[in-house]
DNA sequence: CTTCCACGGGAACACTGGGGTG
DNA sequence: CACCCCAGTGTTCCCGTGGAAG
C-alpha cells in the first residue's frame, strides 16, 4: 500500500512526461496564431482600423456557434490594435467585456459600473440609481478625447435581460462630446436580434461577420498547433488528435471542446502512468466529458429545481406531462411539510431544464383534454443512477 | 363549433444587500 | 443613527390563447 502511494507521488514529483506546458491547453489561453481565421481577422482589422485616425469605426456584430473562435479573434485583433495605438500614442482604448459573466456585467447597472471601474471610477455593486451610474460613465469616457472600442461578448444575455442597455449604448455617441465609442457584439444566438427594434438593430450591425463551425480537418490543424507547444515530444500522436477532432466536429465544430478533450485525455493517460496518450484514453475522456457536465449541473441546482428533477426521474416514464410532474412534485414536498412552488414557476423550471439540455420538451394539444407540455428526460441510463443518488439527499 | 387545460407573457410582490441624506 | 431609495432575483397572481378531441 505504502509503496503504491509512494509510486504515485514520485511519479508526479518527477515532473510530467506528457505535458510540456499544460496552461496552453487552458481555455483562457490566447494563442499567437489562429489557424483558419485569417480572413476574419483581416476583416475585423479593416473595420476597426479607422480608429487609428480617430474616426469612429462601424459597429460590428459577430455571429457563430460556441468554440468557433469569435472571442479569440476579437481579443487578438483588439490587443494588436491597442499595441499599435500605444506605440504611436494614439488614444484608442479597446475594452473587452464578457456580458454573460454573472454578477459582473450581465445587467445594465453592472455593465456601466464595470466600465466605470475600468476607467478608474469606483462604483459600488448596488445602491446608486442606474441613471447616475450612466452619467458617471459618460463623464469617465469623456474626460479625455479617445476612441473606445467596446467588445461585448455574450451580448445575448444582456439583450435578453435589458434591451434598453443596448438601445442606450447604440446611441451613446450623441452623449459624448470629446470621445467616440463603437461596439463589437459577440453572440452565438442568432435569433437574439429580434428583441431589438429596427433602428437599434441596424445601427448595431453596420457590419457583420459570420463564424462558421470548423470542420474536422481544421480542428485537426488547430489541435496539432496547440499540441506542439503543450505536450512533450512523442507524448501524442496523430491518431489521438484525429479522434478528438472528429468528436468535436460532430459537436458543431466546437474547438474549445476539442482542446478540453485533448487535455482530459492526457490527464487520464498521466493518471495511468502512461508516457503517451492513446486512443483508449480519448475514448474514456469522451464519456467522462458528457457525464461530468450533467453531474455538475445537477449538483449546483437550487433545492426547488432539484425537487422538480427528482419528480421527473421518479415518474420513470419515457415521456411525462406537466400535470404529472407537478402532482408528483407536490406530493414529494408535502411529505417533508414544505409548501412547494406554483405550477407557473415549475413550468419555468422545466424551461430552464430544457435550455440546459437535461430534458427535451414540446407542447401538444390533447384536444378535449387541453394543452400540455411533453417532457422527455435526456439523461442516459448509466448516469441516471448517479443523479438519482445525488437527488436522494435532499 | 365548443370545450378544456395548461402554456406562457406580464405585472406585482417580497426579500436581500447596499447606497445617500439629515 | 434612522430613514428612504435603489437594483436584482425568485416568486406569485392574473389572464388571454392555442388547437385537437368530442
Amino acid at each position: 500500500m505504502k509503496t503504491d502511494i509512494e509510486k504515485i507521488f514520485n511519479f508526479y514529483a518527477s515532473g510530467s512526461v506528457i505535458f510540456a506546458r499544460k496552461d496552453f491547453l487552458q481555455s483562457s489561453y490566447l494563442p499567437d496564431v489562429l489557424p483558419h481565421r485569417e480572413n476574419h481577422i483581416k476583416h475585423l482589422a479593416q473595420i476597426l482600423a479607422p480608429s487609428l485616425r480617430l474616426e469612429n469605426p462601424s459597429n460590428v456584430f459577430l455571429y457563430g456557434r460556441p468554440g468557433t473562435g469569435k472571442t479569440a479573434v476579437v481579443q487578438y485583433v483588439g490587443s494588436q490594435l491597442q499595441k499599435i495605438a500605444q506605440d504611436k500614442n494614439i488614444p484608442v482604448k479597446f475594452l473587452y467585456v464578457n456580458s454573460g459573466l454573472k454578477k459582473i456585467a450581465d445587467t445594465e447597472y453592472r455593465l456601466y459600473a464595470y466600465l466605470c471601474r475600468r476607467m478608474g471610477d469606483f462604483i459600488p455593486d448596488t445602491g446608486i440609481p442606474t441613471s447616475s451610474v450612466f452619467d458617471r460613465m459618460i463623464k469617465a469616457l469623456d474626460s479625455k478625447p479617445a476612441v473606445y472600442i467596446l467588445a461585448l461578448d455574450e451580448i445575448d444575455v444582456l439583450i435578453e435581460k435589458s434591451p434598453n442597455t443596448i438601445y442606450t449604448l447604440s446611441r451613446i455617441n450623441s452623449e459624448l462630446k470629446n470621445s467616440k465609442l463603437s461596439i463589437i457584439g459577440i453572440t452565438n444566438d442568432l435569433s437574439i436580434m429580434s428583441h431589438l427594434d429596427a433602428k437599434t438593430k441596424s445601427s448595431l450591425s453596420e457590419e457583420e461577420i459570420i463564424f462558421s463551425p470548423y470542420n474536422a480537418n481544421q480542428i485537426k490543424d488547430i489541435l496539432q498547433d496547440r499540441s506542439n507547444i503543450s505536450f512533450s515530444p512523442g507524448a501524442i500522436n496523430d491518431s489521438v488528435i484525429l479522434l478528438c477532432a472528429a468528436s468535436a466536429a460532430k459537436n458543431h465544430g466546437d474547438v474549445r471542446r476539442a482542446i478540453e478533450l485533448l487535455r482530459i485525455s492526457a490527464e487520464i493517460a498521466e493518471r495511468e502512468a502512461s508516457n503517451k496518450v492513446l486512443r483508449k484514453h480519448v475514448e474514456v475522456a469522451i464519456g467522462k466529458f458528457n457525464t461530468d457536465q450533467i453531474i455538475s449541473f445537477v449538483k449546483t441546482l437550487p433545492e426547488h429545481q432539484k425537487n422538480v428533477l427528482k419528480a421527473i426521474i421518479e415518474l420513470d416514464k419515457p415521456v411525462v406531462y406537466t400535470r404529472e410532474i407537478y402532482n408528483k412534485y407536490i406530493e414529494n414536498v408535502s411529505k417533508i411539510g414544505a409548501k412547494g412552488l406554483t405550477m407557473r414557476r415549475v413550468l419555468d423550471i422545466l424551461g430552464e431544464f430544457e435550455s440546459s439540455g437535461v430534458v427535451g420538451t414540446s407542447v401538444i394539444s390533447r384536444g378535449r383534454y387541453g394543452r400540455t407540455k411533453v417532457v422527455e428526460l435526456k439523461i442516459g441510463g448509466n448516469i441516471k443512477d448517479d443523479i438519482e443518488q445525488l437527488l436522494v439527499e435532499i
